[in-house]
DNA sequence: TTAGTTAGTAAAGATTACTAACCAACTCGG
DNA sequence: CCGAGTTGGTTAGTAATCTTTACTAACTAA
């Protein structure tokens, strides 16, 4: 039944795992790194569901109460966690005191730079409820004074936060490094710009800075209940995307992952790009030439099939990555009036038609529902995560 | 310079984060899983760097040299690491006194059952080393005398195993889930297969279930040298591929990640698959057709279209994936005439010709050099990933 | 009133990794 | 040859963290 060879020693292909190269740093762990986890797990706990006892909370982390009970006093005395007094239902033994994160008493800072008439920034809370907004107009502004436009829009949400600000993140064009430093963003002339190593010491505060389509993932993530494998197409000027894989996103192995505005799309040509090729997935579907050709239509039927073209474009170039990914949920961000009709609708039909559903499972193709905001709010998450724990 | 709006409460789009549903397990962190994370650290410092000392692994972990002595005492103790005896070399100071891991004192069962004429085995060491092999024959066999087929294999490897056996890795075909349970394997008519589960029992080893293009890329990335963004095509009687993104093995929303063996590619039809659809990646590059479009070949020059209309397409089907993740290495396995050549340099064309390099920077394309043993020695590294933490 | 239940706290114990201090064993320079 | 300097490894004691155990507080139910 079985086949014996002799035993050898295959030196040769199979030997150890020489990944050196890849050597990370993969940290150690200490026990403040764990407390600074468990502490995490609280907060998450109660940000997520707001009104849980310290019983409650140990029961759903899974840690004890004493410990729970050290935590919670610990983040207490930081202001972050607050009683709101006793559970009111009626039930036996002694009555719980409830808690929450308090979601009004800090503020964080959200900046969307990706527009190019203006900067935008908002103050929100804990929950991401915009509490104050404000923008600075920056046509043709690029290079140094487009980094003094970035101060000026913080000196002045700055200025209006009420409550302690925990921190501040933002979502630049272009290709931007695990550090925030800008590589590349043409439009502004940012070429390895440490965006956020200047903001974290120009305002001595925990600063974020990334990728706007990957904010806006992030955004869409947190506060539209984006599954975990998920894409998310923001359509504009250009075209961008931000991937969350398995719950993370993706960066890419030269921080680009996204930047699918120039990925060739079907096989019989297309109109010519100013990148130099034909058929890149932004002649389909950048705005200002979607918008061009739905006014030259001649009547309704030809509008709808400018539309339903690029939405099968998109159709195409997605299959793929859909396929290869099984993603969950592609969401689209931009012109709700190009994008959400015939457009979405050949993108779904384009998507079920040429790829294996059976396999695939449902899929789900949907416009997001933050609007405008969805890369600050990706922004506010961003810090949130980042300096809470909170994801 | 600033747009000051009235200050607004958005109870609307955005409000607090609702993502119960993904409602992860999030796990609470105790001392003991600390411990845990540390000694793997030492393992893997040791496993990819043998010779090195206690004061070594201090420097290279960033623990102290006394916890480091504390770890290394539980992991000779346990027999997975041995000392040396002192390092050679002459400099000043007290000699040091070497480490490593007992590379040959335990063994780890690798299995491919992805392969329909045969279920193939090895026996390796810690480093890999193919110590023994074993397979069955299978062709036609299902359902539970395929799972029978599995235990023959296991019982004849397990009996010739000469040291400790860690763990057993299993590569099947179809969809798994995370606990190893065989969703669907039409092949072998499996269907909710709890094979994990069932061999774990059997043999009470630790085991590892995984589908078979998800342990080929685990492979390739362990003993093949892949980067940290890399996309493996298995291309057989069939097409799949696995992803590692951001060093993660991605699994996808339905456990389907990587089946992309039909997906249409192109807009220019293409040969009828069985699946029902037309130019579905598989119709292009599957072994069978393949090879009978390369024998009915007139002459080298046709037998070159063949292959080089084939590369075009699988460059076609990856641009989207290879722009969308910027992946940084996009490694075959499958029969080396076929796809070595001709094929291979017509994909790396296509894809150069259709995504933005320079925005995407290099990607490598090329053959796997671990051969007909990719699929075991995955299963090998996710044995060694999953007990001993070495990734 | 009594029994049972639930929330929260207090004290003591177990793990874990750290610091400080030591010994061991080598090189090197005079 | 011998002391100073260097490096490796261990011992002893401490700080941080979570647990177990045991308690009090405050409620319901019969």
């Amino acid at each position: 039944m079985t086949t014996r060879e002799t035993q050898q020693k295959a030196g040769t292909a199979a030997s150890r795992p020489v990944r050196a190269a890849t050597a990370r740093p993969t940290s150690r762990l200490r026990p403040e790194h764990a407390r600074r986890h468990n502490r995490a797990l609280v907060l998450q706990s109660l940000y997520r569901a707001q009104g849980l006892s310290r019983a409650d909370l140990a029961r759903e982390v899974g840690l004890t109460r004493v410990t729970i009970s050290d935590l919670v006093a610990d983040l207490i005395a930081e202001d972050l966690v607050v009683e709101l007094g006793l559970r009111p239902d009626s039930r036996p033994g002694k009555p719980a005191t409830l808690l929450d994160i308090n979601r009004t008493g800090f503020t964080i800072v959200g900046l969307d730079l990706s527009n190019n008439s203006a900067f935008r920034g908002v103050l929100t809370d804990l929950d991401g409820t915009v509490v104050e907004r404000a923008e600075v107009p920056v046509r043709g502004v690029t290079g140094d004074e487009a980094v003094a436009a970035t101060y000026a829009l913080l000196d002045d949400l700055l200025a209006r936060a009420a409550a302690p600000v925990i921190g501040i993140g933002v979502g630049s064009p272009g290709l931007v490094d695990l550090d925030g430093t800008v590589v590349q963003a043409p439009n502004l002339d940012w070429y390895d710009v440490p965006l956020q190593q200047l903001i974290a010491e120009r305002y001595d505060l925990p600063t974020q800075v990334a990728n706007d389509a990957n904010m806006a993932a992030q955004g869409e993530r947190a506060f539209g209940g984006a599954s975990a494998d998920m894409m998310l197409i923001r359509i504009g000027r250009g075209l961008g995307a931000g991937l969350v894989v398995g719950g993370h996103l993706v960066h890419g192995s030269g921080f680009a992952a996204g930047e699918i505005g120039h990925v060739v799309v079907g096989t019989d040509g297309g109109a010519d790009c100013a990148c130099g090729k034909a058929g890149c997935l932004e002649t389909w579907l950048a705005s200002p030439r979607l918008e061009a050709n739905v006014s030259q239509s001649a009547d309704a039927t030809a509008k709808a099939a400018v539309l339903a073209e690029a939405g099968e474009r998109l159709g195409i170039a997605l299959g793929p990555v859909v396929g290869a990914l099984n993603l969950g949920e592609v969401v689209l961000a931009g012109p709700h009036d190009l994008l959400a009709g015939d457009l979405l609708e050949a993108t779904a039909e384009t998507l079920r038609s040429r790829t294996m559903g059976e396999i695939h499972g449902s899929l789900t193709l949907r416009m997001t529902a933050l609007g405008r905001d969805i890369v600050v709010l990706g922004a506010v998450v961003t810090v949130l995560t980042g300096q809470l724990g909170i994801s």
